[in-house]
DNA sequence: GTCTATAAAGAGATAGAC
DNA sequence: GTCTATCTCTTTATAGAC
């Protein structure tokens, strides 16, 4: 997949840089993770790093953006529904990124925060996706047709965002193995499941 | 309830600024919320203000503890798990207080950070007393005996963080009547519940 | 209990050279 | 595409007077 053509050098250095943003925050913390010492750890200058992504926060909504894409691609075997359940249990794999989701989420929840719009949008788009994963499963006989669908896929989010804070403090089980034991809890909920 | 004796005016002034952290946190937004304007808001210098708390970190985990403290006495209707549902039903009411609290507990997922061991201690007892509450009501036949209140107590918890996150970007539906719907049917699942 | 003053550091961003 | 240099602003916290 390597790129070509004048642009390469640039791409490689966007995806250097996405990827050393995570390793900066899981060593200081996203809290003390400031332009400076992301430029170091790419080898380059504040200047030279902003050169990429204008601001901060673009860079950070880029990290993010990036495993939103990369994760669609992985995990093949099932539905949205049983991606997400591995996507939480890769995600704690990666250190940092449950630190920058959950902090810069709950930053951008105020309106005036550049990257406010980025997730109204994601949220949006991915309770409807989520929402179409369980029609499809109710088609199939594999869920409860009692439930609601938006209801499930916004239960479904929440979730996995707030497990994956809780896990931070300590958690008695594996985030992703709840959410199993949800989905199956919720899918029976009201009958009419095969059994 | 008022104090009196010569700690009065520290009690009141303490509680004041309590109550103003908010209002500030609302107005300009948790990321841009610093001592300099939590001071200004009650009529104080930076450091009369630091003088109370010691520190912005100690000033928010303040706010965050009374009112966790407050919430307990509110609400002496039901049980923890209907308090719950009242305490999410009411905090979309105090402008300020999801930002805070969605941020702050984010960031001090960080084990660095000086509030990381009172979210600890918080998730944790949290997590026990709902979990009392989930096998109360399954003596009572009012909750599915098949379900692991410990499990049920941090799903539900990780619901009430998750949902008012997401909530800050647009939800269909009401926090509190998701909860709801969502006790319902996970109180119900693997059935045996008077119907 | 509160202030003034100030430290001391750190932030994000830009201009202009190379 | 990258750097040096610098700006400007803001941050949290402290010392010491009143």
């Amino acid at each position: 997949m390597a790129a070509r053509g004048p642009y390469a050098k640039g791409v490689a250095k966007r995806e250097e840089i996405l990827t050393a943003a995570l390793e900066v925050i899981a060593r200081q913390g996203y809290r003390k993770t400031s332009t400076k010492e992301l430029a170091a750890a790419v080898g380059l200058s504040e200047a030279g790093l902003l050169h990429y992504f204008g601001s901060k926060e673009k860079l950070f909504e880029a990290v993010l953006r990036a495993r939103d894409e990369a994760d669609v691609d992985r995990f093949e075997e099932s539905d949205l529904i049983g991606k997400l359940t591995a996507i939480i249990r890769h995600n704690s794999d990666v250190p940092g990124l449950v630190q920058l989701y959950s902090t810069f989420s709950a930053e951008a929840g105020d309106p005036q925060h550049p990257s406010h719009p980025y997730f109204v949008e994601r949220y949006a788009r991915l309770r409807e996706s989520l929402a179409d994963a369980v029609r499809a499963r109710q088609s199939a006989g594999t869920f409860s047709p009692a439930a609601d669908p938006e209801v499930i896929a916004t239960v479904l989010i929440a979730l996995s965002d707030g497990l994956q804070v809780q896990s931070q403090f300590g958690l008695p089980v594996e985030p992703a193995d709840l959410l199993t034991q949800v989905v199956g809890l919720l899918g029976s909920a009201g009958g009419a499941v095969d059994s």
